[in-house]
DNA sequence: TTTCTTTTTTGATATAGGTCAAAAGATTTT
DNA sequence: AAAATCTTTTGACCTATATCAAAAAAGAAA
């Protein structure tokens, strides 16, 4: 079928917490709309609301902060990975980050009101709780783990946790998520 | 009334959320037990189960891990707020964390069957989504805004942003959770 | 109070990683 | 293919913070 060929691996995505029956599996086919993206292109900047989620079917999309003219990068996501601003799509406030496409990318959007539409089908709820749930775990442990160690150690992590990045972001990038200098990453790939 | 006397603090927080009907409010009271702990005394210990959520009424809870006989603090949680091993209490896995009272602490805690029972109540459905929505957010914001800061700014932005902690917990806590040495908080405390 | 234990401060020294500058290598545009 | 731009590497030097060790101060126990 047409629309579940597009929502095939989102779904698939979400029957690894919970199963979907046939009505939510139609309503979300029915709510969430594909958006692809080129290389560079923005999916969002500071001040402007983000009122939707996006899930990535295929691409890199790098979430980032500007401070004293430094980019601080606070994720680069990827494939089977959601995204969206966090504080701007829960709380309904202009945004502070960017959201911009390091690859062409491939992605699902739900925008708000369509998220509350699919929220009332109690397996979406459930699958939304315990996805919340991961991510809020998943963050506080990142950060506990992380940031005490060394900047080859850091590289390490990444590399067992996160591949894709390392594999395909480009080094600028890679160094401020790590929040070392491009120059140290530089050096720790050359003595690797 | 004797529970409600209790549970006040409780009440007044979740209500900042969402208002709680009188059915809600009632089971909130038969349900949530206080629970008092001692100075030094363990909340959990790792390999534990942690089978419960605490709010903190008054005192000052410490949340950390051990790594290379290290420890390093999660969060110092203080009154009006949750303390769990998410972790542990979301997957129901053995926690790999400490919590322990550095005062005595008046909390008021909701077990794991009480919380399903409480997530029925769609009000306190609503509060439970929008605090975790809150604590993604503010992790996230967290993580990012403090660790690039100097040993200077993070001992400032601190102060700003959880005080008790400052004023209350001891040196050598307060400097493992801004990831920095005991001496080094020593020294800044010196000068400033 | 006196003693014992824990916590904080101070001093001396070492080092990981930052910054600045320039060269080398890739990639894109003309 | 040449030119222009962007990205990564390399070198020299510097500084913030760690570590180790010991003294001082504070708090708890006798």
């Amino acid at each position: 079928m047409y629309i579940s060929g597009q929502m095939e691996q989102l779904i698939h995505f979400i029957n690894r917490y919970t199963t979907l029956d046939k009505a939510a599996e139609k309503a979300l086919g029915e709510m969430a709309k594909p958006e692809n993206l080129q290389k560079n292109e923005f999916l969002l900047k500071p001040r402007q609301y983000c009122n939707k989620l996006w899930f990535i079917k295929s691409g890199l999309i790098r979430r980032y902060h500007v401070r004293k003219n430094k980019e601080l990068t606070i994720w680069i996501y990827y494939e089977n990975q959601w995204v969206t601003s966090s504080q701007s799509f829960f709380y309904h406030e202009p945004a502070s980050e960017y959201l911009q496409a390091c690859e062409n990318s491939e992605l699902i959007s739900i925008s708000e009101e369509a998220s509350q539409a699919l929220i009332q089908y109690p397996a979406i709820q459930k699958f939304s709780t315990r996805h919340l749930q991961e991510m809020l775990a998943c963050t506080e442990k990142f950060a506990l783990e992380f940031n005490p160690l060394s900047a080859g150690e850091k590289y390490q992590y990444l590399f067992d946790h996160a591949a894709p990045i390392m594999k395909r972001a480009k080094l600028g990038h890679i160094a401020s998520l790590m929040g070392i200098s491009q120059e140290t990453l530089s050096r720790i790939r050359a003595r690797n």
